[in-house]
DNA sequence: CCTTTTTCTGACCAACTGGTAAAATAGAGG
DNA sequence: CCTCTATTTTACCAGTTGGTCAGAAAAAGG
């Protein structure tokens, strides 16, 4: 068996998740209901259980598919690369993605903020490792005198906060700097390169 | 009539709305139930519904309260003050509230996920008008060379994000830096001292 | 003590929740 | 066209949801 999905498992799957994507991110796990996402999907709610075997199986497959495009500019950073470089790379990129993908911010903005019941587990692992191996990375760079001294924790956390609260807090961003199509991104990056450029020259 | 509240309104009252602000804040308006709540608050749910007239209202009760206290350090800001003072003042008093009232914190965060669907209106009219005044003050400042060149409102963003970030995403910043009851807010403290030291000077 | 007001409870309701079963329909291959 | 499988719908279910109501139990006032 080459091709486990038919086309119409394909568009359906796809139909399912987006939507799943739009509620869930707006109205967390519990918030969310299935009546919501069909409608959504314009797929009976019978027919999303056909397809996934429950509401769990739904936001756990989010979830899943979400934490590797997370995770994946992390692990691009290059102990080997120029330090200053390789960090604003991942700013750069963690603002991109914030605003290309704001759902995906909110779901797992949700999720954290929920107390991060079904993800604590990969968090405490496999994150953990991943930032542990970086700090590691950023402790050396401090050390030798390429960027400044910090809590490189902390700088991690800071760069999360920074680029994610305008996807998270879009309605408050909008609310504050006016809703007009307004080139929120561009001035955030404007900000955002001065800010770690000051921070980081040792 | 000079108490207009009986001691048993004030005691039900508090314990409403201190389980609410509980169940809200983890669960979001739509995720959150009466049942849920009525349990915490150790009040039969047509008790709370005798106290308050729907779901709705406690909901509304909490963010009115809220709103208050996330808006008067802001205002406290003085234009006659020393221009890094007021600033790092309002660092500290904004990263004391997220750790001292983290629920409230995570409420607040909740409902702009969810686009700020009861707070849009005094977001776009109270809080914008409060930043126009602040970001006023922050470009004389940033004119008479008293604080560095940089986007206002974006300066807003990041002490919101900087500081709300530990109460919101705790889930996270505890998985990655050890559940134990190590020193999060103190370092926090200490790397944010050092970013906004370096970003604000001229 | 009795009366009046406040507080509280148990029983209840209609709407909605996630999920199921069976049968109807559509599609693919021959 | 026929058969087999994949897809979809209709009808349904038990549990939960926000909310109501009549009356019981406390308090408060006299």
């Amino acid at each position: 068996m080459p091709t486990r999905q038919t086309r119409i498992q394909r568009k359906n799957h796809i139909a399912i998740l987006d939507a799943a994507l739009e509620v869930f991110s707006l109205q967390g796990f519990r918030g969310a209901t299935l009546d919501e996402i069909a409608n959504v999907a314009q797929i009976s709610k019978p027919n999303i259980l056909y397809y996934f075997t429950s509401k769990d199986a739904i936001y756990t497959a989010l979830l899943t598919d979400l934490l590797a495009t997370w995770l994946d500019p992390l692990r691009a950073i290059d102990p080997e690369g120029d330090p200053i470089t390789e960090i604003m790379t991942y700013l750069r990129c963690k603002l991109d993605l914030s605003r290309d993908f704001p759902r995906e911010s909110r779901l797992f903005a949700n999720e954290i903020i929920q107390g991060a019941p079904r993800l604590k587990a990969v968090l405490e692992t496999e994150l953990k490792e991943l930032v542990d191996d970086k700090v590691k990375i950023f402790t050396i760079w401090m050390n030798a005198g390429k960027i400044a001294q910090m809590h490189p924790v902390h700088l991690l956390f800071s760069i999360w906060s920074l680029t994610q609260h305008y996807a998270d807090f879009d309605a408050q961003v909008k609310a504050v700097s006016g809703p007009s199509n307004s080139p929120h991104y561009a001035d955030a990056w404007g900000f955002l390169e001065l800010l770690f450029t000051k921070l980081l020259r040792p």
